[in-house]
RNA sequence: UCCUCCUUAGCUCAGUUGGUUAGAGCACAUGACUGUUAAUCAUGGGGUCCCUGGUUCAAGCCCAGGAGGGGGAGCCA
């Protein structure tokens, strides 16, 4: 690296440079200007250039040659910098670096460029997305982003599993997940119509009607019962009208889909598979970790207090990673609700019966309150669950699993499938399923039939937990909501 | 979709019972300052008080409607 000629320079990464502290050396860094700071004898510019969450510390003198050009640079301007890194001579850093050459990539106006050096708020920066991964938060959050999905591959890749691409455009309607995305040629202005005034969709791009997916899930399940063990990992769409904190129009799903497993060695998976992502993040990820921890702590204390964390994210973290979850039937929460306090005096919104879906509150009461760990609830009463689930010999309840986490809820549901063809055949009748519609997944039980098993991990949930994030509009680059699609 | 809260300078926010010329911190400009960490200090510029209509001698403040956003709920991953 010890070149003289500086013009031919190859560029650095400020990590790599933390990482391997080259004191003495002639590096060449491209980065963006996070502050400048000025006196009569020296000016101190950080540049971040995305590769980690610190700074590189540019120390540049009023006799240097360039020293002009600091009038141009503000929070935000695009810079190139020779130099040579020295051992830092203020605290707060190890090494910085004493430019030689510097040069303005880009400008940015100080009047109009809406990041400062200071706090926004996570509201005012998602109307700034297309800058807003470039503040420490978000840089760390898609940093870590990345590793997770990286992490998510290596996972099922060391396990022998096989990445599945099942199709984002399908053609049929029968994945019962809500209201979906619907994919058109058509001229709306001139539709093509039928005798009876329906729209012609034969007239269509597909000749039928096609939307967005909402699950690869049935089609995972072709895979599985082919290749043994698959997963899935792509974009998922859902035009449902929801406004919360845990939903996205447009999110990504993990499904992993597994021959011969029945419910339990789902549940081992899902668990394994959970751990293994926070504990990669946390063997992987530390600084950016760290720097959120210290927000998430930050955040924290801003709650009155009996809303405050008890734990910071780092420790529920490493909780989560050392701890079993709880796993209890859906019969016995049911048990554990109607003997609790909340539910004795009557501070359910809800009510609490065997054969009603669990509200927000019960599960909340469950993991938070209750267990104060995650939990997997399993065998919920058919009638509320899709109808591709395994049905128990009990003929009431299925074999559905649901992990519940603290803050989040439902981050991952899955089941054993059903394997049975004619009680399949009944329950997507009952829920208005044609058998022609689904013909090719009922094939699957009609041609070498086995139980399998399989789940869908939202990972912008995955997300929000690793990231102590409170909302999901902030662990995706550019969310997708209702009303809501600008970038 | 429902409930609820919010919208004042580029950003974060204060603004009393309706009362004269709407404030602060940060950012920006200028100057000062011996190595700073969101540096500090001084001075200065900067406003469609979300929009529309109404009540009133007088509206940032009260009323009605609308728009945008936050939080909670439902649905779910």
């Amino acid at each position: 690296m010890n070149k003289t000629r500086m013009f031919d320079m190859k560029r650095s990464r400020i990590k790599e440079l933390f990482l391997s502290q080259p004191i003495g050396t002639d590096v060449k860094i491209c980065g963006w200007v996070r502050t400048v700071r000025s006196n009569k004898n020296v000016s101190f510019i950080n540049i971040n250039d995305g590769s980690c969450v610190e700074n590189m510390q540019v120390v540049l003198s009023p006799d240097h040659a360039d020293y002009k050009l600091l009038c141009d640079i503000h929070t935000g301007t695009c810079v190139s910098i020779e130099g040579k890194i020295i051992e830092s001579q203020g605290s707060g850093q190890s090494i910085e670096l004493l430019p030689e050459k510097l040069m303005i990539l880009g400008k940015a106006d100080p009047q109009l460029y809406p990041l400062q050096p200071k706090e926004h708020s996570l509201e005012f920066l998602r109307e700034v997305a297309h800058l807003r991964m470039r503040t420490s938060t978000f840089g760390a959050i898609m940093r870590l982003r990345h590793a997770m999905a990286y992490a998510i591959h290596k996972f099922f890749n060391d396990r022998g599993f096989f990445y599945l691409h099942t199709p984002i455009i399908t053609g049929s309607d029968a994945e019962g997940a809500g209201a979906m995305f619907r994919v058109t040629t058509l001229d709306f202005n001139n539709l093509p119509l039928n005798e009876d005034k329906t729209v012609n969709f034969k007239e269509d791009f597909f000749g039928k009607e096609t939307h967005l997916t909402v699950s690869g899930q049935l089609e995972g399940e072709l895979g599985a019962m082919s290749l043994g063990q698959i997963y899935t990992f792509g974009p998922t769409f859902r035009a449902e009208n929801s406004n919360t904190t845990r939903h996205l129009a447009e999110f990504w799903m993990i499904e992993p889909e597994v021959a011969f497993n029945e419910l339990q060695e789902n549940m081992d998976l899902a668990e394994e598979f959970l751990k293994y992502l926070i504990q990669y993040a946390l063997d992987n990820c530390s600084s950016d970790l760290n720097f959120l921890n210290a927000r998430f702590i930050k955040e924290n204390e801003k709650k009155k207090q009996e809303e405050r964390d008890e734990m910071n994210l780092l420790q529920k973290l490493e909780f989560v990673v050392s701890h079993p979850f709880e796993r209890l039937t859906y019969t016995d929460a049911i048990e554990i609700l109607k003997s609790s306090a909340p539910y004795k005096k009557k501070k359910f919104q809800y009510p609490v019966e065997w054969g009603v879906d669990l509200q927000s509150e019960h599960e909340r009461y469950l993991v938070e309150k209750h267990f104060k760990k995650p939990v997997i609830l399993t065998d919920y009463p058919k009638a509320i669950k899709a109808f591709y689930m395994k049905q128990s010999d009990d003929g009431k309840t299925v074999k559905a699993m649901d992990v519940l986490f603290p803050g989040i809820g439902e981050i991952i549901g899955g089941s054993q499938r059903e394997d049975d063809i004619e009680k399949l055949k009944t329950r997507a009748r009952e829920v208005g399923i044609k058998d022609e519609d689904i013909w090719w997944y009922l094939d699957i039980r009609r041609f070498g039939n086995a139980p399998h098993s399989g789940f869908g991990l939202g990972f912008e949930r995955l997300m929000l937990f690793v990231t102590g994030m409170s909302n999901i509009r902030d662990v995706i680059p550019f969310p997708r909501t209702p009303k809501y699609a600008e970038f």
